[in-house]
DNA sequence: ACCTGAACACCGTTCAAGT
DNA sequence: ACCTGAACACCGTTCAAGT
């Protein structure tokens, strides 16, 4: 039976998840699938774009219901992707490539955008909050990979990243609310 | 004459200001010192260890002064990173290696902890908002050196940069320094 | 102390040729 | 249409042996 497209991101997620970067060659992906090395180049255009939509299925099961809140809604979208991206070893670096080559197309991401925009007066607003939260979301899984891969101690990675995101939600949140949000 | 620590380090980060990673590799390196690749494992551990050392030398001279006014020195301080760090391809990349693996080591990371701490009322809190102005900092230039390999468009990327990080700090901002910025 | 030579076990990508 | 076989030009790291 011939190979699908499916078939080699999903293997490829699977190699990703179990020994990360280093060894998710498109050699060894071709080994696990039984065909030679340039099999592959028919289904895919080549490694960096196969990152692409590595990242993009793992973050394919991000699509929390919405509350009618939308800093409680950013809150649990960010603590999502991070869940979905953390346990995949370099996970927020290939991320990060797709989301600096191709955001709108990881509806996760155009997710994100669209609850910062109901808090924000401008497009200019928008964008700078949507990309200050998913620096601080890649940049915090990134860091504690990084580490972890490294066998250094991880302190509070969960408490810095929930703090580090609660400060760029004050940024955008009405002094109002923000008082109301303290008290709770 | 012997191979120096230091003139292995030089190389490898003009190796990367040239060409970005993907042409600095030890047998790279070597060729252009004129040594066998095993010659490098003489004077470095490792291409991990080199990497590190890569970023702090890349770091070095980013060591402005101070003014008094803590939000404008880190304002500064950011930008210095960026005009540091911008010009190296894939420079974010191995910065933000450095910030996971070793962040004390690096002057302009402490002195950034320290001007920020100067607005913050916990060491929590200055750990938090630490955290989140670097990782908007390498995330935005990571995108946009990611952006700019693939020939793709960079948008506002400056002024994307600078709205980003003054919302980081408005959120460590008191109220009435805030009304006071805008007005300036 | 510092480096060479040579090896080991790999890479991404291309492409004529097969089916 | 989809894949093999084989090649091209590379990798990081180790280590006995040389000087």
């Amino acid at each position: 039976m011939a190979l699908t497209h499916d078939e080699v991101i999903d293997t490829a997620v699977g190699l990703l998840r179990k020994h990360g970067l280093a060894d998710l060659t498109m050699r060894r992906l071709a080994r696990e699938l039984d065909v030679q090395p340039g099999a592959l180049y028919w289904h895919v255009d080549n490694k960096q774009t196969l990152l692409v939509r590595v990242s993009e299925r793992m973050l394919a099961e991000v699509t929390t219901a919405t509350t009618g809140d939308p800093v409680a809604d950013i809150r649990r979208l960010a603590g999502d992707m991070r869940n979905a991206v953390l346990p995949v070893p370099d996970g927020a670096d290939v991320v990060a490539l797709s989301y600096a080559l191709d955001a709108d197309s990881v509806p996760a991401f155009v997710r994100l955008r669209h609850l910062v925009g109901a808090l924000c007066d401008s497009p200019a607003q928008t964008s700078a909050a949507t990309d200050l939260i998913v620096h601080h979301v890649l940049g915090s899984i990134g860091t504690e990979q990084d580490r972890r891969s490294a066998d250094l101690p991880l302190r509070g990675a969960a408490a810095t990243f929930e703090r580090g995101l609660d400060l760029a939600l004050i940024s955008i949140t009405p002094t109002a609310e923000r008082r109301s949000a303290h008290g709770s």
